[in-house]
DNA sequence: TGGCCCATGTAAGCGGTTACATGATTGA
DNA sequence: TCAATCATGTAACCGCTTACATGGGCCA
């Protein structure tokens, strides 16, 4: 599991409430490692009862309390363990390829404009992810540290999205072309 | 959620027992989407009640006894219902970008380290792709419907565990330079 | 003798998803 | 007036992971 991981590392970078947090999960970090506000009060709660964070209660006027939370010194000790330890690379686990393969069960064309639909979604992601690239490193030799492993996470982003958009034209040219067949 | 559907899908190009769909989720179909024994064997008893499968007992000597599982119309429908669904484009969700995104708070050199590995497990696999791809497809152009969709699938493949590989190295040649400096 | 293959399961626990709930402030 | 934003939560359910369990046949 590595929510609470994902949540120490954005955490380190700077302390937030919950509802912040959930908001850095709808983008940035997010975009590696999603979750809903539900997943993060109830792991935030969790973290506190383990003692990898503490949570200052913050009273507001006009607007609701909220908990500002910081990583402890046991989290940082956590974190550290973590990055050291050996995961498993990643299993893909690709819904769509599952339907592309079943395709002539049901209706091809419905899956053909299913993966046109996706394809649109991955090239509005890979632009996005390239306009960020644009604005915040300009200059990529320059960076280092921490500056350079976000660049680097957002590049993963990249390829990833670029690699869905071109698996996606391709199956399009194969199937149109098998379709006129 | 796709499990069931992957199963169905399966077991329309062939039907088989639990133990040998768990076989195929080691590899093929679970190229895509993977799946423990467990998991297959409480799925199909849940698809039995709902009537997508049939179960066949079968008694065998000297081995335990086996149930073939088979479509059923029920699930011949669901088929093509699930298909022609819309359903979410895949978010990302890879491990290894938050170790790398987090990598200063710990032992550097640990994560890169990491890195390589991970990017030693995706060449082989996507050797072991292209090993198919070569064996079992070498004209593609020729292909159509079924074998066709195949086929697809598994360049999806080649292409995801190639920009994993891709950006290892990007990843690789940048930390170590930033470590040289 | 030891380990792998075939073949199926139970049980416990955790993590993730979805729905529902509250309630004041701010801006269109 | 309506919707969005800030801010936190409960509850129910479902799916997935891991550990444990059984037991004969086959091969080195």
């Amino acid at each position: 599991m590595a929510l609470e991981h994902a949540i120490l590392v954005s955490l380190e970078e700077r302390p937030g409430t919950g509802y912040e947090l959930a908001r850095r999960f709808g983008k940035s970090i997010g975009f590696f490692w999603a979750a809903t506000h539900q997943q993060i009060y109830r792991t935030l709660k969790r973290m506190v009862g383990l003692g990898w964070v503490t949570g200052e209660e913050i009273a507001q006027d006009g607007r609701p309390d909220k908990r500002l939370y910081r990583v402890a010194d046991a989290g940082r000790v956590e974190v550290a363990r973590w990055l050291a330890e050996a995961g498993e690379p990643t299993t893909l686990r690709h819904e769509l390829s599952v339907k592309v393969r079943g395709a002539s069960l049901g209706d091809v064309a419905a899956v053909t404009a299913e993966v046109a639909r996706h394809r649109d979604v991955h090239a509005q992601r890979l632009d996005a992810f390239l306009a960020i690239e644009r604005r915040d490193f300009p200059d990529p030799t320059a960076l280092a540290g921490q500056r350079l492993h976000q660049y680097l996470v957002l590049r993963g982003g990249v390829r990833a999205e670029r690699a869905l958009v071109e698996w996606c034209d391709e199956v399009l040219a194969a199937m149109r072309e098998d379709d006129r067949r």
